[in-house]
RNA sequence: GCCAGUGUAGCUCAGAGGUAGAGCAACUGAUUCGUAAUCAGUAGGUCGAGGGUUCGAAUCCCUCCGCUGGCUCCA
């Protein structure tokens, strides 16, 4: 009987021998289609994979998410296997599929040139034409290395001497052969529809100082049709990336004269930013919260004290005035802290929950910046929490809260949150660590959240929580952070007298909710495509008379709207109604009112709605309190 | 910062050693029009900045600045 293991496959179960290959019990199941090959465990291996111990198996099949990585892993192969052999000599890093592709890392004296990477495509084209089988092929260390070493592939021998066991799974196609433990496809024939997309410099294992590659990034799919829309998609997002539709609407704009990374908000932005700004104090307020307002620049002590000159890298230089350094702020912790220390705090004072729109600067790398979303100089929806031990849990709960109802408010449905644990340098001790991590974790089950752990990923200082979430082009952007801070209160000394008339040290939780209002108004401009809804757009209404022999009647309508706080504009231009309309959508006004003399003459409108089209007659008080209604209750809706 | 690409009118782009171009937008005029572009005219540029090669540079070379993609995904 030990002889036996279990297997469930395909929603059966049986009993099969150790030692069993999965190909050999995919022969016996009536299968429609042959799959690709199969996970275990979360982990994909191919139909040769043999079987020790009783597990559950997921056959793989072209139409999901896991065939697509089997042919992206593939296609990476036939890529490097055309660069071989265009350019002899080149050495092959590593491989991976990644999200809606591939790539492959080089070493090669020269860079390729576009040209190059043309060239590379055609032949992987020839490749897949010859209908090269691809090979599983198992040799031991020595083999391998001895292999490669002769190929000259000395960064594969790197990998094997470092990842290999006693024996060692490769990959081969004719005269290519790749350390890789698959799965792959059987042929290169099979790699049919795939593109090169992009190249770019790479690290040598992530390392700055390690060897500088050159990685070129494709994709993949099995169907024509497929591939068509993807790329078709990704056209798509450029037209509504923050940096195309914020200058067109005149939202913000950057200007070179004034410094990289530094944003200039246009009255249109500004409106948005404002009405932002406004809803986000009112629901601090409600919620237990305290305004502060603190200095830009602050002495060079008070950054040694915090331990930033040491610690934090994105300070700029300090500045002299009267013979004393002061630093421009990167941060806006420091100064809360100070205002905790103003006077002597008891256990009945907290929480203390003090929440500031606070500009910072920091210095990124140039090649860091993007548009809103990565800049020098941002205002954080920063807020600071001191906290007794007992009230940690339902403190941060209630963060989580706040924050998922201002994101509901915009309408954020999809978002990826982590929670980062604690990192190999850190300072505080071990019981705090796990305290503050617990609690993090255990808010996150109380509100039946899904998230990822990302080990080890905390700040040196503490746990923490991110939120990201992605933009046009499906990157990734953090915006809620909720951090747990245990250097700060020992460093500036914090305390409180407690009940029992000791000194305690407080807890300090950091938190910003949209994270920057710069980073969070690039996402949300590419999350509504410039489509504002009606509270925040910056002109909600514009008045269209048809000629100008109604540029009165449009005017008065003007006036009763302006009465009601509606902010609304007139087009006197003597231009064709089809054009004004024209202008209008581009400009993704939500509501076009259109005068003309029969509007004039009934006393009522004709209402054009933004992306909807033509609503027709209606009456002027009925419009206006619609308008009022979605204002007021934030509606994601342009009509009711 | 690093690798590659890129920078011409407000926007989208052409020009590739020999006097800076188009469309849209802007402005002026005509037209008075019913749901995504009426017609005509006018004006607009140190070709990102600086240096060099040349009789002559938007164009070739160098330096700097900005922008774009990537530098996290691990055989």
């Amino acid at each position: 009987m030990e002889n036996l293991i279990r297997i469930e496959i395909n929603d059966s179960s049986l009993l099969v021998k150790k030692g069993t290959k999965v190909s050999e019990i995919i022969t016996k199941l009536n299968l429609d289609g042959k799959p690709l090959g199969v996970k275990i465990n979360g982990e994909l291996y191919d139909l040769d994979f043999v079987l020790n111990d009783s597990v559950k198996i997921d056959l793989i099949f072209p139409d999901s998410e896991d065939g697509l990585e089997i042919l992206r892993h593939s296609t990476a192969h036939l890529m490097a296997q055309a660069v071989l052999q265009l350019f002899p000599g080149t050495k092959t890093g590593i491989g991976p599929p990644v999200e809606n592709g591939f790539y492959y890392d080089f070493y090669r004296d020269k860079p390729f040139t576009p040209e190059d990477l043309e060239k590379i495509e055609k032949r992987m084209r020839k490749l897949s034409k010859e209908d090269i089988p691809i090979k599983k092929i198992i040799l031991s260390k020595k083999e391998a290395i001895e292999i490669f070493r002769e190929k000259g592939q000395d960064l594969k021998v790197e990998l094997i001497e470092e990842k290999g066991g006693d024996e060692v799974t490769c990959y081969q196609q004719g005269d290519f052969i790749d350390f890789c433990l698959g799965p792959h496809l059987t042929s290169t024939s099979q790699i049919k529809y795939f593109k090169i997309l992009s190249s770019s410099g790479a690290y040598w294992r992530g390392d700055e100082k390690g060897l500088r590659l050159q990685r070129i990034y494709g994709t993949a799919f099995f169907k024509k049709e497929d591939l068509d829309n993807y790329l078709h998609s990704i056209e798509e997002a450029k037209k509504r990336d923050h940096r195309k539709l914020g200058p067109e609407l005149d939202l913000f704009s950057i200007n070179e004269e004034i410094g990289a990374g530094l944003i200039l908000w246009h009255p249109k932005g500004a409106i948005i930013r404002k009405l932002i700004e406004d809803f986000w104090k009112e629901e601090h307020l409600k919620n237990g919260y305290e305004l502060v307002y603190t200095p830009h620049i602050a002495r060079l002590d008070l950054w040694r004290q915090s331990g930033h000159t040491q610690f934090y890298e994105a300070m700029y230089p300090p500045m002299k005035i009267d013979e004393v350094e002061y630093e421009i702020k990167p941060m806006n912790c420091p100064f809360h802290i100070m205002i905790y220390k103003s006077r002597q705090r008891s256990y009945r004072d907290l929480p203390l929950r003090w929440a500031e729109l606070g500009t910072v600067y920091r210095f990124e790398r140039s090649g860091v910046l993007h548009g809103l979303l990565r800049v020098r100089g941002f205002t954080q929806d920063d807020a600071h929490i001191f906290c007794s031990s007992e009230q940690l849990g339902s403190e941060i709960t209630n963060v989580i809260k706040l924050t998922l109802k201002i994101l509901k408010t915009f309408g954020f449905k999809e978002y990826e949150i982590y929670l980062s644990t604690r990192p190999e340098k850190f300072v505080g001790d071990l019981k705090d660590w796990e305290k503050a991590t617990n609690a993090l974790e255990n808010s996150l089950k109380k509100m039946e959240l899904n998230y990822k752990i990302d080990p080890g990923e905390g700040v040196f200082y503490g746990p923490k929580i991110d939120i990201k979430i992605k933009d046009a082009l499906g990157r990734a952007w953090q915006c809620t952070t909720i951090q747990l801070d245990f250097n700060l209160p020992s460093r500036f000394n914090l305390t409180f007298i407690g009940k029992d008339g000791a000194l305690h040290r407080p807890f300090m939780i950091h938190r910003a909710i949209l994270g920057s209002l710069e980073r969070f108004f690039g996402i949300l401009i590419e999350h509504y495509k410039g489509n504002f809804p009606v509270w925040l757009a910056p002109i909600q209404v514009i008045i269209l008379p048809i000629t100008e022999k109604t540029n009165d009647y449009a005017l008065k309508i003007e006036d009763s709207l302006k009465k009601y706080g509606i902010r609304c504009e007139t087009d006197l231009r003597n231009e064709k109604i089809s054009y004004k309309i024209r202008d209008a959508e581009k400009n993704k006004i939500p509501y076009m009112v259109i005068v003309g003399e029969r509007e004039k003459k009934e006393g009522n409108i004709s209402l054009r709605v933004h992306t909807i089209g033509d609503k027709g007659k209606m009456e002027l008080e009925k419009f206006i309190e619609m308008v009022i209604n979605l204002d007021k209750n934030k509606s994601l809706e342009y009509i009711i």
